[in-house]
DNA sequence: TTGTATGCGTTATCAG
DNA sequence: CTGATAACGCATACAA
């Protein structure tokens, strides 16, 4: 194998000469599209092995086809704000999974104008992209990349007419942790809310919040709960966190007078942050209070708790979005999906004494 | 503006005719590489718009400029095993950060072959590539890269000749942590491990595992132990998490007679799930039992301890091996950086008793 | 089965 | 400041 000239890098026109034999014929013996003699083949790939070279050229390729094999994810602001939500991980992996059939990688996308004041997303050499959580500037995201003529998909996320969307049915599966919790007799409940606003301020969730909320999650969550307690204590965090949970359950289970006997976290994370604020106060889960959480994700620190929760099918979430794309791609229309969580019973609930 | 036809996305070409100007003069508009007077630029966006054309075709543009603006990340496995060390996300996002200059992308690639049986590092239109702990196949990997004349940096893995890599001083890290447990007095000491293998077996780190070890970050570091506490005893964890930290510290932890009393943690993860299993059995951390870390990321859940640990600069990182990536496009010669672990003392460590 | 001819949509060079 | 022109490296329809 000859040393390769930084200089030049061979290209398939190199490889024919070498070979003796025509361009097309060449391509044809790496794209395999067409039958070739073995006698042929051969003699491509040897004098490929002999210049070096390893392949067609991925930027050339993508023009000629008109596909790069790249599909954008696009997440709001810094990557460790994204992938603080547990469910991320998960769904990014069904997402490529979804996206298996094409053979395409994921571009990870800020959806922020970058360095000179271009975004990324009008230059980027995508095929289609999968937008998470549009909302605020994300918004303006799916105009670029819809006039770029690029097939999207969004992920839990007001993307309007004609998009194809995949949802959660959060409004309807807290509801269901709520009648699961009535079941038990609780009548005092209060729920610990993921932040309903970019303001992120933790403390009671007053109706003039409420209705200033931009978080579609955060109020069709609650909204689920009140459709079984109306008018339902709700506090909020200032994130989806363990600790965020523990400063919302002191300060929620400090006072004694007005304690809730079941608490309903927005989240497992919120949930596990309040069993050990109550834990801390010498309240036992569940005897002395029912804790229950939401998203199922395997939260690592809980211990022997099971926690009762509503799954969300985080990678089935990501899947769903991959084969939409991938139908996109091949022309195939498009469908939204609406996924359904499920109940999970686990230990940190239980009737009320 | 008009209606976008699906038919025929608008080129420059289009754009050009429509305004009455050359396609290079409706390049410079777009590319801003040239003085253009305003009233022909304004001719041309007008045009643009008119035509609903959005900007350069990322594809052509890659090709004519030999730049895709992508980065390639490549990570071992499913994305879920990469993102289960928590120092990834920070490190993605100094990435980021250290690319910024180039205005690129990250793409996330998993080592494995696709689909077709063919990597898509080989077909993936990237300007260069970023492997992060490189092992086992990820060492083939480096061969199609670097065959493809791809820049590649290597971030903590065993990288070979010539090729610039991000190093951390694993070994001389532990070993100061290790200095600072002796310096409170403690004699007693037991290493709880991170996994030496793809086994991912718990139990007794014994000789032979220990030398047929594959993951070097778990040797380096047990390494700067013993270097403090020859012979020191050291029991491996199946992974780097909370749970598995306690399932290692109820284990150390129980035997009363050969109860340490210091627990050197491979990683702040491990760290915390011992102190849960001390508290499980009444020891009071630091008082009974003094408990380091290693890594210094933000551990959720952790509550009002403060980890003894070092730090690493995960971020840095990532930084730094952008700034590689970003030095090698401008065709300048990288250098390989060995960034160092900060201390950091903590509430969780002291005097032995 | 192999070769011929085009053009994918740009950008860079250079002359006007 | 603007325009003509030549690649960039390849994949396909089509002819042989």
């Amino acid at each position: 194998m000859a040393a390769v000239p930084e200089s030049h890098r061979a290209t398939l026109a190199d490889v024919a000469r070498e070979a003796g034999v025509a361009i097309s014929t060449a391509s044809v013996v790496f794209s395999g599209k067409t039958k070739v003699s073995d006698s042929t083949r051969e003699r491509v790939l040897a004098a490929a092995a002999d210049l070096g070279y390893t392949g067609p050229d991925p930027m050339a390729a993508s023009l000629r086809r008109g596909r790069s094999g790249i599909i954008a994810v696009v997440l709001e602001g810094q990557l460790r704000a994204a992938f603080l939500d547990p469910a991320t991980i998960p769904m990014m992996d069904g997402l490529t999974d979804g996206i298996a059939s094409l053979g395409a990688g994921l571009l990870l996308l800020r959806d922020e104008p970058g360095e000179g004041g271009v975004s990324p997303l009008t230059t980027a050499p995508v095929d289609a992209a999968v937008l998470v959580g549009c909302s605020g500037r994300t918004r303006a995201s799916l105009e670029v990349l819809r006039s770029r003529g690029l097939p999207v998909v969004v992920i839990e996320g007001d993307a309007g007419e004609g998009i194809p969307q995949i949802t959660l049915d959060n409004r309807e599966a807290a509801a269901e942790l709520a009648r699961h919790v009535r079941a038990l007799g609780h009548t005092d409940v209060v729920s610990v809310t993921l932040p309903p606003d970019s303001l992120r301020e933790r403390g009671e969730v007053t109706q003039e919040r409420l209705a200033a909320a931009t978080v579609e999650v955060t109020v069709d969550r609650l909204s689920g709960v009140r459709s079984v307690y109306p008018g339902a204590r709700a506090v909020s965090a200032a994130a989806s966190s363990i600790d965020e949970g523990l400063i919302a359950g002191r300060a929620l289970l400090a006072d004694e007078v007005n304690r809730p006997t079941a608490v309903l976290a927005q989240s497992d994370l919120l949930a596990v942050g309040v069993i050990r604020a109550a834990e801390e106060l010498g309240l036992r889960v569940p005897e002395d209070l029912s804790v229950a959480g939401f998203d199922g994700v395997r939260v690592d620190g809980i211990g022997d708790h099971v926690l009762t929760t509503m799954v969300q099918p985080a990678e089935e979430k990501g899947r769903a979005a991959g084969e939409q794309v991938a139908r996109m791609l091949r022309g195939e229309t498009p469908t939204s999906l609406h996924l359904t969580c499920r109940f999970r019973a686990g230990t940190t609930t239980a009737p009320i004494a």
